[in-house]
DNA sequence: ATATGTTATATGGTCTTACCATTTATCATA
DNA sequence: TATGATAAATGGTAAGACCATATAACATAT
């Protein structure tokens, strides 16, 4: 009795309706939503009021609207959105990058283990083709770094554990961005010997995780992230 | 030569603006936004491209607009955008809840470490504030699970890891959610039975936090997880 | 003088209508 | 067949109006 009445606009609506939609998988990725105009008849609702709406999604890296005689596609809910707020919010609170990388070697030693517990041969297999890629980019530090982005990528995801994916894509996203800014820094003699170090890390991360040697796997692990700590360590 | 063309819309570039004054700290939390007509003039641009960015600055949590004689305030970078994010991400994903607890075992005991060295008197005392809160609240499991998500909030904070507090806080929010459903569907005197075990593990791991015992402490906490994991296990 | 009701004002929320810009498809022409 | 012109679909922006609500100033009654 008596209790205060809440109103939603009238956008936040149709933007939880939609946005619901996604979740449930009514809405896929790649689907295509209905033109504004029509949106408009479906709603019962004005052009300003669907396009605040679609603006939301698009916030949320839920759908991406294209102009030109194209339209709202869903993209469905993907990490990128959280990597970018995470990116800004540590930016915001100026966090050392110090702690980032204390986190990541928790991080990256605990899903490691698991990855060498639960890896299967075609990860595997896709590990040793990165690996080739590594070693035919000791020239190229941003090369060699997409390459060192994927392998700890698909090592998360060899750890069978979604979590570890998720976060360690959002930590990957602000951790590479600092590297690469350090490397386009320095000379590329200096880069060459960080990518020959790595090469070989990773390597022998991937060796103990092959032996599903987990605490073999972590060791290696921690050296590596030690090493790069100290690279920018140097800022 | 020859590059394409990238245009950006009105709104995005407003929003562009504005959030990176936020970053950047000129805008500050509790800060009020010009009215909408007013930026109107500001920027020179009508009031649907105005509000557009408005919406999308509201949906990363970074303003909050209320009707009425009011206006729209800076929030600031906070986790809260990035909590629903990670919720709606292993919801669409149906991410199974075992994967989360598991996750949740690596970063407790990780943090729980650092806290045990890097504790203050100051952490030590909300601490056993929160703890004597506890002990009153084992016949409310709500309220006292507001307790213990304080405590662990606490405990990240005490590490002096401010990753370390985001990624608790995303964790969090989802885990408690399905704690408190579950305690929602059980009988009191079981939920009564958890209170009185887990004020006794929280109980242990301040002890161990206090002596500095980080090995006890993570120790402590592995086990009030896996007690919590099962938990939920029986749904 | 105080409490209550009234009114004005500021501000966000929504609607209507119109026009511009770009992409795609269709058609015309060399 | 290749090129250019045209039309249609669709998102982007603008302008102006009116509604809803919260606040503050004012008026009135007790």
């Amino acid at each position: 009795m008596f209790a205060p009445i809440k109103t939603t606009r009238v956008s936040e609506a149709i933007y939880n309706q939609i946005s619901q939609n996604i979740i449930d998988g009514e809405l896929k990725k790649g689907d295509k939503l209905p033109p504004e105009r029509t949106l408009m008849e479906l709603y019962k609702r004005s052009r300003p009021t669907i396009r605040e709406a679609l603006r939301m999604l698009e916030q949320d890296g839920l759908i991406e609207t294209i102009p030109g005689n194209k339209g709202s596609f869903i993209k469905g809910y993907t990490t990128g959105s959280l990597q970018d707020h995470f990116k800004k919010l540590i930016e915001s609170k100026s966090i050392d990058i110090t702690e980032l990388f204390q986190y990541r070697s928790l991080n990256d030693s605990g899903y490691i283990v698991w990855a060498a517990e639960n890896r299967t041969e075609e990860d595997l297999k896709v590990l040793r083709e990165i690996l080739e890629g590594m070693k035919n980019a000791e020239d190229d530090i941003m090369l060699f770094y997409k390459y060192d982005r994927k392998f700890h990528r698909i090592l998360a995801k060899a750890s069978k554990n979604q979590i570890a994916v998720i976060v360690n894509s959002i930590l990957e996203h602000v951790s590479y961005n600092k590297l690469e800014e350090e490397a386009s820094n320095q000379s590329d003699e200096h880069n060459r010997k960080i990518c020959k170090f790595a090469y070989g890390s990773h390597l022998a991360i991937y060796n103990a995780v092959k032996d599903r040697n987990g605490e073999l796997a972590k060791e290696k692990a921690l050296v590596t992230l030690h090493h790069f700590k100290d690279i920018l360590g140097y800022e």
